[in-house]
RNA sequence: GCCGGGGUCGCCUAGCCUGGUUAGGGCGGAGGGUUGCUAACCCUCUGGCCGAAAGGCCGCGUGGGUUCAAAUCCCACCCCCGGCGCCA
């Protein structure tokens, strides 16, 4: 059974308790109640109505003349209060279902109560921080409560948008003027380097046995619906013109529909799929945050991590996929912290998340490069996707876990940031070069800036 | 895009022409029986919803329509297969 429905008949006061920790209005649960017993009480009312409908119906079959007329015209009669009672069944069942459908996911205990990205809580750090002198204030203010190994700096690092000018390899002003702000040309080694990351991240997690997948990059409104919350609709997603189709915000979208109307065997789960994509966002709600460089961006390319399991399997499954997560940031050396997102930063649609993010040196911040989501059973009752249980026969809802693993351009400006050297330099992660050691024209150990290159 | 064939319970398949008892069968799965063990065999169960249960309602790609009654007839859409056209 889908949790919300289970709570909402069995313990409406953990659905109450759900609002309040998001910070929403709890009235909502008891409209859903109310909405839910008129619906069953509703139906049963038709489905008397039915039957007796039915009855006669049958005995029509088998007779002849008058007393056939007679039956002809008390089938007609009940025909009329059936669809009276079917118009208002079907009333209150949209309600019910709009309701239902607006409940957002159940939070899981460990999830701090807060209001905003500010009331995120640090769970680890990682990696020694290149601080610049005049931003050690902030930096103890980010680690505080930890005791973090870091290296002061003297000189202030380039920030990555101003990186692409003094690497001469990128061009967002252009860009701009043809497409839009937000958008980018990238050239030649960040190419490669863009590249680069996305085979490293398919090839580890390849590794760790998940199945390797490209996906529709658009889908339809239907399976759209099913694994995002309407509200980011209008504020992530494009629409192409005239169809029913949408371009998707990250391959876990047309991941999540792949089983979608699917009943899986339990021999079956986990699922693993690792998917790589091109990612398109409008961004909309983020005026005036990031907008110079590549940071925050309508388009970019990322491998996800997507996993169908049992329920009682998918607590796990979330921490292996931060673990996916913080090996490949490690083997890249970028130093991180992992936050757990506070239930006001959540969205309504996981039941817990965490970020992974990198240290910044130009920004003087932790910068989210990686989301790690457990959705519960939020998208499989959407999506329909549940699974038979081998000692029961039994249906349930699978659960379904997302991650990032890597995002290109948010990791690329990772790298321009952190292994920047005074003269503009930018030195490659080692794990990367043999994914660039087949090319002759990438770059293998730096990518050099533009007045050192010839 | 056009023409033809098709979509049935987890999978395969019958039913559709000619509307009307319970959508039948096989496979897979669960439980039980028989058995020295295994195999084979036999029996029961194996879509969703409402209901404490008895039971009832709904369900044959999706949505409409005709009819007292639709898997079955009609319309639209989606998808799959074959042919033609177009195409990186």
């Amino acid at each position: 059974m889908w949790s919300i429905l289970y709570y909402l008949r069995n313990d409406p006061e953990k659905l109450k308790w759900n609002m309040r920790m998001r910070g929403f209005s709890e009235a909502i649960v008891g409209k859903a109640l109310e909405l839910d017993t008129l619906w069953r009480k509703t139906l049963t009312e038709l489905n008397d109505l039915r039957r007796k409908h039915n009855q006669i119906s049958r005995e029509i079959g088998r007779l002849k003349g008058e007393a056939r007329e007679k039956k002809l015209a008390e089938a007609k009669s009940l025909l009329k209060l059936i669809e009276e009672k079917e118009k208002i069944l079907r009333k209150i069942e949209a309600e019910r279902e709009e309701v239902l459908l607006s409940i957002p996911n159940i939070v899981h205990e460990s999830v701090p109560q807060g209001e905003d990205e500010e009331d995120n809580v640090p769970v680890k750090f990682w990696g020694k921080p290149k601080v610049w002198r005049r931003y050690l204030d902030r930096f103890k203010e980010q680690t505080k409560g930890f005791s973090v190994e870091y290296e002061v700096i003297d000189w202030k690092p380039i920030g990555h948008a101003d990186m692409l000018e003094v690497l001469g390899l990128g061009d967002t002003f252009k860009a701009a003027q043809v497409a839009g702000s937000r958008f980018f040309y990238i050239f030649d080694d960040l190419v490669w380097l863009d590249l680069a990351l996305l085979l490293y991240a398919l090839d580890f997690l390849a590794q760790q046995g998940f199945k390797i997948v490209m996906p529709p990059y658009m889908l339809r409104r239907k399976p759209y619906e099913g694994v995002t919350a309407l509200s980011d609709f209008e504020d992530a997603i494009y629409k192409i013109e005239d169809e029913d189709l949408y371009l998707i915000a990250t391959s876990e979208h047309p991941i999540a529909a792949l089983h979608m109307n699917e009943i899986l065997e339990e021999k079956d789960l986990p699922l693993l799929y690792a998917g790589i994509s091109p990612c398109f966002r409008k961004e909309a709600g983020a005026h005036g945050k990031d907008t110079k460089g590549i940071f925050r961006v309508h388009q970019f390319h990322k491998v996800e991590q997507f996993v169908f399991c049992r329920p009682e399997e998918s607590w796990e499954w979330h921490e292996k996929l931060l673990e996916n997560a913080e090996k490949l940031w490690q083997g890249l050396g970028v130093p991180y912290r992992v936050v757990n997102i506070c239930t006001g930063d959540l969205g309504v649609v996981a039941a817990k998340k965490y970020d992974l993010e990198a240290w910044m040196p130009a920004q003087g911040k932790y910068r989210e490069m990686v989301s790690c989501s457990n959705c519960t059973d939020w998208q499989s009752y959407r999506l329909k996707i549940r699974f038979r249980r081998r000692k029961t026969g039994e249906r349930e809802y699978v659960h379904t876990l997302n991650s990032t693993a890597i995002a290109s351009t948010r990791a690329i400006t990772a790298i321009l940031e952190n292994f920047q050297e005074p003269d503009g330099t930018v030195v490659v992660p080692k794990v990367l070069r043999r994914y660039l050691e087949l090319f002759p024209k990438a770059p293998k150990e730096v990518i050099l800036p533009k007045k050192k290159r010839k």
